[in-house]
DNA sequence: GAAATATGTATCATAGTGCATATACACGAT
DNA sequence: ATCGTGTATATGCACTATGATACATATTTC
């Protein structure tokens, strides 16, 4: 299998459990509270997460935990670096830095 | 059944057809070379593409001319943003601005 | 009528899910 | 130490739904 990165954020469920692990590590019977489905479902989707390289696992006696790799963010973002010039116009985080950059395109109204 | 940006990426011929449509407005025919799909299916997505908010058409005679839309990109650019502290200690696309911008909250960069 | 595009239909593959069970570890009692 | 019980997680299995695709055809414009 492998998914690649838009694959592996496609799945709801799976999303509801990157974002869980925003606040760090977390147990598998933790997330499944906030994955809304059950526990066989979680650890599956721990797997997936796994091989894409969202995740990594740490042993702790019987549990598992799981927490945030900044990998795959990464590279969305490099990919969505491409498309930047759709809608930098408008600055956004990055105030003057950004004016800077826009000089070397063009300027665009808002939409 | 209207995807989200997440699922609408994730399907590799989809995300084809948007890195065809990088250069700018394209007829169908034009797409089906990069897209390796039938024309019925370059069709299709591009409706799937068009309900996700990802496409505008433009009809100009017998052709139909599509091109990217800036929002849904945005939008997974805030999603992202969410992440971006899970990565963003080492510099990519901002160099130094970035840096700045990590000393916490301070002024704006200037280069 | 020919070219460009959309859509109905059938097919095929795959993914998400729950249930039951296996595995691994913890801990107390004997 | 060993046994037994309970807890935490992973996995085999079966089911179901959905999505991508090609082919043929309808639709629009030339």
């Amino acid at each position: 299998m492998q998914l690649d990165a838009f694959q592996t954020l496609a799945d709801p469920t799976r999303r509801r459990i990157v974002e869980a692990l925003l606040g760090g590590e977390r147990q598998v019977n933790d997330i499944v509270e906030d994955a809304g489905v059950h526990q066989s479902g979680v650890s599956r989707h721990l797997k997936i997460l796994n091989e894409a390289g969202f995740v990594v696992m740490r042993p702790d006696g019987q549990r598992r935990l799981y927490s945030l790799k900044p990998e795959p963010f990464r590279e969305l973002d490099q990919w969505l670096a491409q498309y930047r010039s759709l809608w930098e116009a408008r600055l956004d985080r990055f105030g003057a830095a950004l004016e800077v950059r826009q000089k070397a395109t063009r300027k665009e109204p808002e939409t």
